[in-house]
DNA sequence: AAATATAATTAGGTAAGCCTAAGTATTATT
DNA sequence: AATAATACTTAGGCTTACCTAATTATATTT
């Protein structure tokens, strides 16, 4: 049978919580990222854990079973190409994407999916850096950390953005940062940990510690 | 407030049961083509009645109101649009998209639906011979007839066909009958009506009475 | 260890959209 | 006009996915 939009956006949000390390998805954390209360989580994780997409319990939280991580890959997948075919195809703006993204992932055509992979030319990354999965569910590593968490004077590179809410692309894009761009932290600012960076070897700006922290670099 | 994709449907079905002549949509025969069971249309209908989509009384069936209409309408033009979509762009053939375009019909993104419509060079057609409304609500007004009303003997040409199901669809494809193919009927076969068709000049295929009745012509 | 804060669960509801079975209108037939 | 057939509505329920308020369990402080 197939999932509910629901259920895809449970593991999906479940999904991006494990991410690489494997963090615990807690109820909280869940109900945060749905929008949802968590008395509401209790009961979806009950449902998903009886389905055996995930496996649940208080102390561990969720985590997503073989199938599960499946299904998540198989949306995010289709998330993200849907993305890059917006902004390549059909004249949005990187901050206008994900709102439609996250109707379009859920619609159920393994076809389409794979037309729309080959159509657009079997992209590795989404318009947020993010990397898109394969038919296969395979998904490109990229080895990356937070600004903040990069060193001083050392040459560096705009890998993703980790918020992908307007409001944040739209100061990015009015600060002159985009993907790929390279970059240079000049000074961190002691009181209040804020960056003063140079852009492309030119420009140069003040990013506060949270904006920065949003801005995954290599 | 934006309209759930079942009161969409709704309204797609009456829109599609008044067609051109204003035929009375019945409770019954919006059952019929939704699949959902009589008593649960009269809650919908009841409710888009409050909501002045439509107007309803158990004597004239449902009307779609000004607004019920344009809504209709805009639901229409993304079918089509998503239907001539995944046959130009995605590969599908005209009897795989109907399915799929149930559900990407009910994307909500004017701003998509318009770039769509201009990626795809504004197409007034969809792979059905059905019209396409304009982001205006506009649509072009087809003059054809069911091919059984068409007179013996004159050179016609095929419009579009009101069985988008696969199973027709794939028939017409066997028999090489396709949209704008021209024919000629050289004989009904006076106990069943169905007819000997000429194609194209040249082949000559039978036709059932009710697959015939399927075809509009011109 | 006790007290307090935080996290998760339970209990009881709601709304949308569907169902079946039974009842009431309406229309067609005799 | 009476009867039968057809169409529609009512009544009562179900499922999914939510909610709030109250309770219980687990961590964190003191
Ligand atoms: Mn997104
Ligand atoms: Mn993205
Ligand atoms: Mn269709
Ligand atoms: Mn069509």
């Amino acid at each position: 049978m197939p999932l509910s939009t629901t259920e895809e956006n449970y593991l999906k949000a479940i999904f991006s919580i494990n991410g690489a390390n494997d963090n615990r998805a807690t109820n909280q954390l869940i109900a945060e990222k749905l929008g949802v209360n968590p008395a509401s989580v209790t009961d979806m994780l009950r449902k998903l854990d009886e389905k055996r997409l995930i496996d649940y319990n208080r102390a561990d939280g969720a985590k997503l079973t073989k199938e599960g991580f499946k299904q998540a890959v198989k949306t995010v997948r289709k998330h993200r190409l849907w993305e890059t075919f917006l902004v390549n195809n059909m004249n949005f703006t990187w901050d206008e994407v994900h709102e439609v993204a996250e109707q379009l992932e859920h619609i159920q055509s393994d076809k389409l999916t794979d037309e729309l992979d080959k159509f657009l030319g079997y992209p590795k990354f989404d318009p947020h850096g993010d990397p898109i999965p394969d038919a296969n569910g395979k998904l490109a590593v990229v080895k990356s950390k937070p600004l903040p968490e990069a060193g001083v004077a050392r040459k560096l590179k705009v890998v993703s953005v980790t918020d992908n809410s307007t409001a944040f692309l739209k100061y990015l894009d009015k600060q002159g940062i985009a993907l790929n761009d390279s970059l240079v932290i000049k000074e961190v600012v002691d009181f209040d940990k804020s960056l003063l960076v140079e852009l492309k070897g030119r420009k140069e700006v003040f990013l506060s510690k949270e904006a920065a922290g949003k801005i995954l670099v290599d």
